[in-house]
DNA sequence: TCGGATAATTGATAAATGTCAATCGATGGG
DNA sequence: CCCATCGATTGACATTTATCAATTATCCGA
């Protein structure tokens, strides 16, 4: 299922009321939003069309027109990309974020696919709108700009972590990323099946379980997709956080590349 | 030795001066300024400094504050990141190109070094400088926005190839897009070390030696820094490429995160 | 509450990749 | 022209990672 079909929506107009009425104020607090007067905003609004779609439903696929920008406004969304056969988690999007500005600001073809991971509510400006809006006002290019370079930056460190860890060390890594991201809370919920955190991070569902495993002699608990750090400081020690790999910084916190933050209620 | 001295040249007029007649025509080419208005361009070029380096200097250290927007206009210039003691190839730009253009946009922290590797020749334009143009000139900032975004998608192949592909097929995947990005030649001469190369697409040089050895039998012959194309079939079969991986596309072409084109004579 | 499906784990093994050391080869300076 | 240096290659070996198969755990719907 493809959402192809949207284009032949016909009632643009009450979708977009739909819109503006409900959820307006979630959209308009993102970032790119900020500061953008609201004839900007109302204009991409009306373009733009509301849909709901049921969990592991496609939305994209890489190599399609990027006919649209996205907002995911409810649920969760995977971006992945396949290739030989495999297939690899680039990200994972929850509310309110956009996913695949590039491709629309290029009008290029997307790089990656998108699916649902649960039901998930879906905003879709269409690009050419998008782009209408950015040339027209510059506020709203400034904030896609920087938008895009957080995004650039985030895939940059996607790319060095990649390619200067062993799957120990990412694993190591990302764990305490989180816990930091959380105000160094000592444990947390994993905030995704741990295939997907294993294919974000680029190794096998197997590899990964036997790595979290092997980090309890090093101070982090693993109980099912509960984590808990035992003892900071030697977990510290060996993830070697590094801030230009790690953050923190403003654009790690944007879903860019990444997973979303898990749950701190332990 | 590091550039950060360059704040304190006392002459930026007279520097200008040169910039401005004996490289501004190659700078202008840049499809950054591409339609854009002498005045802005005259302001940046104003504003900046050009300077000359040896070969093996260290110009940028990541995590230092993005002081200046780097513009390669002559030799060569390796982006890399480090950690844990390893160090990986992230790019190497040719003229004429930008280079971490993200972090100036975001007045954010280098995420990666950059360090000559032949004498070379640079247009350092201060960061504040850049952002200016980009609020003051609407279509200066569109053209940084395409650039940024081709950026993005070029590192987002980047990663994709690395988590989608092994040794082996990231090299045949490189030669062969190497091939195509020269029309089709049959054979061309590796435009950089192959240490280099190796890093930058996550190997050890020692396993890239290997894996180029093994293509033989699979339509590549390799004689020192010389490719040659032997069975172009066989070979375009075994590397796969996938136009969502691979290009073409405009932003494949850019400087963003890849390596300069490979010379073609054989 | 019970199945059935799917994810996660575990073990055994294979394959890929990295490391170390030695050698070869090209290149540039004295 | 020779030597010193550094990159490239090769072999032997260690380590990491993937694969395959079997089992266990978990979640969801009937």
């Amino acid at each position: 299922m493809s959402i192809d079909g949207l284009k032949e929506i016909k009632q643009p107009n009450e979708r977009c009321r739909v819109v503006i009425e409900t959820i307006a104020n979630d959209v308009r607090d993102l970032q790119l939003f900020d500061g953008v007067q609201d004839a900007t905003i109302l204009k991409l609004m009306r373009a733009g069309y509301d849909q709901s779609f049921p969990p592991y439903v496609t939305l994209i696929n890489e190599g399609t027109p990027a006919n649209f920008l996205h907002i995911v406004v409810e649920g969760m969304v995977e971006l992945f990309a396949g290739a030989n056969k495999r297939e690899a988690t680039m990200a994972v999007v929850r509310p309110v974020s956009t996913f695949i500005l590039a491709a629309s600001v290029r009008d290029a073809p997307y790089l990656m696919s998108a699916r649902t991971l649960q039901r998930s509510r879906v905003l879709l400006i269409p690009s050419a709108d998008l782009r209408a809006a950015i040339a027209n006002d510059n506020r709203f290019a400034m904030n896609v700009l920087n938008e895009l370079a957080g995004c650039y930056r985030s895939m940059v460190r996607h790319a060095k972590n990649l390619k200067l860890r062993n799957t120990r060390e990412r694993v190591a890594a990302y764990l305490l990323r989180q816990s930091r991201l959380l105000g160094n809370a000592p444990g947390f919920i994993l905030p995704v099946e741990k295939r997907l955190l294993a294919s974000y991070m680029g190794m096998t569902p197997e590899n990964l379980s036997r790595a979290l495993k092997s980090l309890a002699e090093d101070g982090c608990k693993i109980d099912g997709q509960r984590i808990i750090i035992t003892d900071r400081a030697k977990f510290e020690a060996l993830a070697a956080l590094s801030p230009w790999l790690d953050g923190p910084d403003p654009e790690a916190s944007q879903a860019g590349v990444s997973l979303p933050l898990p749950e701190t209620d332990l």
